[in-house]
RNA sequence: GGAGCGAUCGCCUAGCUGGUCGAGGGCGCCGCACUGGAAAUGCGGUAUACGGGGUCAACUCGUAUCGAGGGUUCGAAUCCCUCUCGCUCCGCCA
C-alpha cells in the first residue's frame, strides 16, 4: 500500500512507478475520489460540529423547534456518512491497486532481457560424457514417481522416494540449520493455512487473486510461500526499536495454482503446484533496508556456494520485479544437464510497503510515535529446483550421484546416491 | 458440533442505572525536581486517523475512533440487533 498523502502531492511518481513496472495504477480515480471524499468529509464535519453544541446547549429538554433542526442535521450527517463510507470503501480498494514504485537503482525494462547479472560464481562443470537432465537421472535411480504422482494428485505434483526422499529432507534441514547457526535467523514454522487478510498484507490479494489455492468451506488459503504467514506474525503490532532487525527463518511446503504457466516446465521436477521451501524474512529498520537487501541476497549465495553449485545473481528490473517489490534480486543456479539456470531465491525488499498493508510499526525510540518498518524476504532456497542442480551438477557417467560434503551428515553420512 | 464468557488508549484494567467520557487508574515510557550518581519518591506529560490553519516545523483548531456493521435517541463505550475474532468447558479426533 502506498500512502495516500504522498500520492495526492506527487501522484506523477506513482504513475512513472506503474509505468516503470508495466502496470497500470489507478492514479487518476484515486485523486478524483479523494477530492470527492475531502469535500464531503468537511461538510459532515461541520454538520456533526454543530449537532455537537446544539445538542450539548439543549441538554436534557430541547424544546419542539431544536428537535425538529437537530433531526434533520441527524438526517444530512447519516446520508453524509454513507456516501462518505462508500467513496472511503472505495479509496482503500483502489489503493491496494497501485503497485509500490521501483526504487531508483532498479534498470528499466520490459521483461527478463533487461535483468542485469550482477555477479556469477564458479564454473559451469565439466564432463567427459553427454550430463543427463535430471528427471533422467531421477528415473535411474528410481527416487522421482512423477506417473504416480499423477495418478494421485495430477499433473505438476511429484512423489520421491527413497534417498530422493531423504535428500529433499536433507536439504531443508540443512538449509534452516545454516540459516539459525551461522546467520541469525530464528526459525518458526507457521501455519499452512492463512485468512485472506494475510494475503492482502503481503499483497499476494487482491492483486494475484488466483495464484493460490483456496478451500471451498473455509475462508483459508494454502500458503503459496512462507513469506506470508511469518511476515504477517506482526501484523496490527508496535514492535520495539530494540528488537530490529527481526530475523526469521522458515520452511514450508508452498502451493501455487501456476494458471498462468500452462505448458512451461511441463517436464521434470521444476515447476509444481507443490513444493518445499526455506524461506528467510527480515523485518528492519527504513534506514537500513537496501543494505539488508544485499545481506539477504548473500545468506542466499552462500548456500549455493557451500554446495558448489555454479550461479549467478540477477537484478530484476522494472518490468520484471511484480508489484510490490521496491528492488529484487533472483539467483540462479546452472543446471548442466537442462542446460539452463535455474531460478532457486528470489530476494525483494519491499519498503514499507508491506508493513502499511500489514500495518507493522516499531516504535523507533521511547515516546516516539510509531513508524512503519521495512520488510524484506527471500528464499534460502526453493528445494526442488536446488535438488535438480545437485543431481545435474554431480552426476557421474554411471548414472550415480554424489552427496554434497555439507549434506552428508543429514544422510547417515552417505556419500553417494546409486542406481 | 454443543454451552458459556469476553473484545476499551503500547500493556493491564475502570466505566456499561445514556450527556459533565477521547474516556479514570496501574504499568511502561518521556521531562522536571530531589541525589555526588542512582534507586525510591514527588510533579507534569504520554493514542491514532483524517481534514482546516500554520515560517508546512514546532504548534493549533475541527471531526472521527471504546472489535466491526446496523438500530433506538436531541445525544451511546454505555440500550437493542447482526457479524467477526478470542478464551473456557463438553463432545470428537491425531
Amino acid at each position: 500500500m502506498i500512502p495516500l498523502a504522498e500520492l495526492r502531492d506527487h501522484p506523477e511518481r506513482f504513475r512513472e512507478g506503474a509505468r516503470r513496472k508495466r502496470e497500470e495504477a489507478p492514479v487518476d480515480e484515486i485523486l478524483e475520489v479523494d477530492a470527492g471524499a475531502r469535500r464531503l468529509r468537511s461538510e459532515v464535519e461541520a454538520a456533526q460540529a454543530e449537532r455537537r453544541r446544539a445538542s450539548a446547549a439543549s441538554r436534557g429538554a430541547p424544546s419542539p423547534e431544536q428537535r425538529e433542526r437537530l433531526n434533520s442535521l441527524r438526517a444530512r450527517i447519516q446520508e453524509g456518512e454513507a456516501r462518505l463510507a462508500e467513496l472511503e470503501a472505495r479509496l482503500q480498494e483502489l489503493l491496494l491497486y497501485v503497485p509500490n514504485p521501483p526504487h531508483e537503482s532498479v534498470p528499466d525494462g520490459d521483461d527478463e532481457r533487461s535483468n542485469v547479472t550482477v555477479r556469477t560464481w564458479g564454473e559451469p562443470p565439466r564432463f567427459g560424457f553427454e550430463p543427463l537432465p535430471h528427471h533422467e537421472l531421477g528415473d535411474r535411480l528410481g527416487i522421482f514417481d512423477f506417473e504416480r504422482a499423477a495418478k494421485i494428485s495430477g499433473a505438476r505434483f511429484a512423489v520421491l522416494r527413497g534417498e530422493g526422499a531423504r535428500l529433499q529432507r536433507a536439504l531443508i534441514s540443512w538449509m534452516l540449520d545454516v540459516a539459525t547457526r551461522e546467520h541469525g535467523y530464528t526459525e518458526v514454522l507457521p501455519p499452512y493455512l492463512v485468512r485472506p487478510e494475510c494475503m492482502v498484507g503481503t499483497a499476494n490479494l487482491p492483486d494475484k487473486e488466483g495464484m493460490a489455492y483456496q478451500l471451498r468451506d473455509d475462508d483459508l488459503y494454502l500458503v503459496p510461500t512462507a513469506e506470508v504467514p511469518v511476515t504477517n506474525l506482526y501484523r496490527e503490532e508496535i514492535l520495539d526499536a530494540a528488537r530490529l532487525p527481526i530475523c526469521h527463518v522458515a520452511y514450508t511446503a508452498c502451493f501455487r495454482r501456476e494458471a498462468g504457466a500452462a505448458g512451461k516446465d511441463t517436464r521434470g521436477y521444476v515447476r509444481l503446484h507443490q513444493f518445499d521451501k526455506v524461506e528467510m524474512v527480515r523485518f528492519v529498520v527504513p534506514e537500513s533496508s537496501l543494505d539488508e537487501l544485499e545481506t539477504l541476497t548473500g545468506h542466499a549465495e552462500h548456500l549455493l556456494r557451500r554446495l558448489g553449485l555454479h550461479h549467478r545473481v540477477l537484478l530484476m528490473c522494472s518490468g520484471d520485479m511484480g508489484f510490490a517489490q521496491w528492488k529484487k534480486y533472483d539467483v540462479e543456479v546452472w543446471a548442466p544437464g537442462m542446460r539452463r539456470w535455474l531460478e532457486v531465491s528470489s530476494c525483494s525488499a519491499f519498503g514499507d510497503f508491506q508493513a502499511r498493508r500489514a500495518n507493522i510499526r516499531y516504535r523507533p525510540a521511547p515516546g516516539e510515535r510509531p513508524r512503519f518498518l521495512h520488510t524484506l524476504n527471500g528464499s534460502g532456497l526453493a528445494v526442488p529446483r536446488v535438488l535438480d542442480a545437485i543431481l545435474e551438477a554431480r552426476q557421474r557417467e554411471d548414472g550415480s550421484v554424489d552427496v554434497p560434503e555439507p549434506l552428508r551428515p543429514y544422510m547417515g553420512g552417505l556419500e553417494r546416491i546409486t542406481p
